[in-house]
DNA sequence: TGCTTGCCTGGAGTGCACTCCAGCGTTCTA
DNA sequence: TAGAACGCTGGAGTGCACTCCAGGCAAGCA
């Protein structure tokens, strides 16, 4: 393979922001369940069910059977992490992950529904905003109208 | 009752922005609940329900019993819409609205809820603007690896 | 050796926010 | 005056994203 990173096509995508702490270094970096549970904040339910509707890839298993997660796999969630604050379904995550499985022809799909979850992230951004203002109007309304009744009431 | 503005106990609240088009004036301000449905978005039964759930006051009816919305409740509706957009679950919505219908002395209990979900939503903000910094990482990989898969072909 | 802890599975259950239904009454248009 | 369109109610159903359960295996330790 050729585009650089030092990823693999799997998850070529694995840039979801700062270490969070914790993490074994690569090569030693075998997780079971319950520690990828505190250290995602999901619980091992539902990591069994992000695995069941295919929005994890499959996990490595010990010779027991056990999940065992590696760092890529940690990447993997935190990326599903953020996108669930967007608010995207879990339906389309899994879209997503089916491209990403599926291979380096999915690119440009992958690159539009990136595009695409971009700007509706933006208009999230704005709508907050906008009740960030209507808030923000209340707020005073109410500031104003508390010293009203304090003064009233000092009777 | 004291506190000026044009406004009364029951909806202090009023100041969702824009008019948002469509609005009969005061004094003959009569919805029916499918025109009130068209101007918010929100279908009938979710307005019943929401009625019925204590999230709207009780709404004006008229002689044969049909629901009469008045411009008050559409800019209580806008509200409510706006804290939705939130992520407000609609049982702290109910929670605000059992506080204006109880009258001006839960005007400091309405302020400070209001300054939470404030605090909520620059949570929420920054939140979005982290996976929006993600996002924009990965497209331009993507983009980069777009023109590198152009111009040769990997595995 | 037994006991506790951790993990496994398929399937059922939960909570939220609607959404729809049946059966009926009222209002509007032709 | 008929018939369509709109509205009413209580209660049941839906879809999503988990969340829990029962019953069982495997490893560590006392």
């Amino acid at each position: 393979m050729t585009v650089t990173e030092t990823t693999d096509t799997r998850t070529t995508d694995t840039c979801a922001g700062p270490p969070q702490g914790n993490r074994r270094p690569d090569g030693e970096d075998t997780y079971t369940i319950s520690e990828v549970a505190a250290l995602t904040g999901l619980t091992a339910h539902t990591l069994r069910w992000y695995e069941r509707i295919g929005l994890m890839p499959h996990i490595d298993r010990s010779h027991t059977g056990q999940r065992r997660y590696s760092n890529r796999d940690l990447d993997w969630l935190a990326l599903v992490g953020k996108l669930r604050l967007t608010g995207m379904p879990v339906a389309d995550m899994v879209r997503y992950a089916e491209l990403v499985r599926a291979g380096d022809h999915t690119y440009t799909e992958r690159f539009e529904l990136l595009k695409e979850t971009r700007e509706d992230v933006l208009a999230r951004i704005a709508e907050l905003q906008g009740t960030l203002a209507v808030l923000d109007r209340k707020i005073s309304f109410y500031a104003d109208a508390g010293r009203a009744l304090a003064s009233e009431r000092t009777r």
